[in-house]
DNA sequence: GTGGTCTAGACCACC
DNA sequence: GTGGTCTAGACCACG
């Protein structure tokens, strides 16, 4: 067991709700292994001290993941990371990258856009993403 | 002017806000040139009716359309399709297509994936989505 | 669709949470058929007002529940019984029987319990039950 | 008066509390007779080195069955296993085991079981702990 | 100290 | 009217 920073970026103005924005976080530290299992997470009043928000919100994002099996808290004792079999860990990420990917291309495809200019704006895309 | 049926298909169990699906698809028939200029929509009730949905629901989505520009609205003759300029139709089909390619492409980054994974996702996608 | 009461009964002076006595009651009610596909449940506030309990706790159990895959909700529409299949209708009702008896098997075992004494327990239960 | 290892089995991943689970098997160990009247339990400190858990919840435990009559503790020499009468070990056993087998089958008939069912999954759940 | 439950009440988005 | 989110703050159970 380890217990460590974890780092969450919160965007004030996204439309997409707190509670999201920190599920998504986390669980994305969580299934790309750079929060190990074991890992002990800040307790909820600390965690909300730290994202500046209310404790109720932490709890949710806590019990969400919990329910999802990615997190596994104990009372009195605190929040930890579940155990996540390598297997599952790599369909959570595909499957995620996959609905995204699929979402995308429906939308250009809604829009009019041939397949050539999807490929030409995913690769604009790519280098935009990965220039940064 | 002309007087058509809209194909709009609402899907019901999708998370997505009624007025929200309609205004994508109403939008993608217009900029797409699939309704023309001066094409008279139906108005609010009849409308509503097809749709099977409230009135309310589609006052909002023609006036955030009005809003946009797309549409054009005249006091007791009905709603109209606005005219689109060529060159203003191009920047929404990109803008659309362009942001839905980032977003997916940064959704992918964040679940770890790799630029080789992300490529191999798309054309899977692209795929999918032309096959049917 | 219906719109119906829904017959809840709460025990204040059991150690169960009331979020948890509102769902285990809502979820036999769905699964064993006594609320039907589309069923139009009580709004939030009405439910949470006839019940007497604070909204945020019949908001916790809707939202469990369509987790669960039991209920799904529209906002400004409702919550409605969602649709459940037969075979995993039988699924939960089998799965959730035998945990029971398995259970409580096993504490009959953990304090020394012939398989006989069982089943004469259980007979006896059986009519206890089954006689009020 | 005799010195002897405690076999407590602790499942980390359960819901059911630490001081919970000791208390229910240190329960079953006594009125099952494998702790007989006299034998001397571990000290506070020692058990809760051995259990890995804080002393804390040892000394609830020792409290919590002491009130219950079956530990009697001795200020500066430790705690024991009391006398547990013939007939009250009779009824603890059949007290414990009659209210298990009631609440399934309280639940069965919840989720819609019929009395054949129940029996059937009654003999389903006895092979299941005895064949182990 | 930890998490677990529940409250009252606010404000927003949707229909 | 509906549900969706978030808040502050209380009290309890657990270690």
């Amino acid at each position: 067991m380890q217990d460590v920073k974890i780092p969450i970026q919160i965007n004030e103005n996204s439309a997409e709700p707190l509670y999201h924005q920190i599920e998504n976080q986390l669980r994305s530290l969580i299934i790309t292994g750079q929060l190990g299992e074991g890992t002990h997470l800040p307790s909820i009043r600390e965690f909300a001290g730290s994202l500046n928000c209310s404790v109720i919100t932490v709890r949710r994002v806590y019990q969400d993941l919990e329910n999802e099996g990615l997190l596994r808290t104990k009372q009195g004792t605190g929040t930890f990371v579940a155990q996540v079999e390598a297997g599952d860990r790599e369909n959570y990420r595909l499957k995620a990258a996959r609905e995204a990917m699929l979402t995308a291309v429906q939308s250009a495809k809604a829009v009019g856009c041939t397949e050539e200019e999807m490929e030409s704006l995913f690769w604009e895309a790519l280098k935009a993403v990965y220039s940064k």
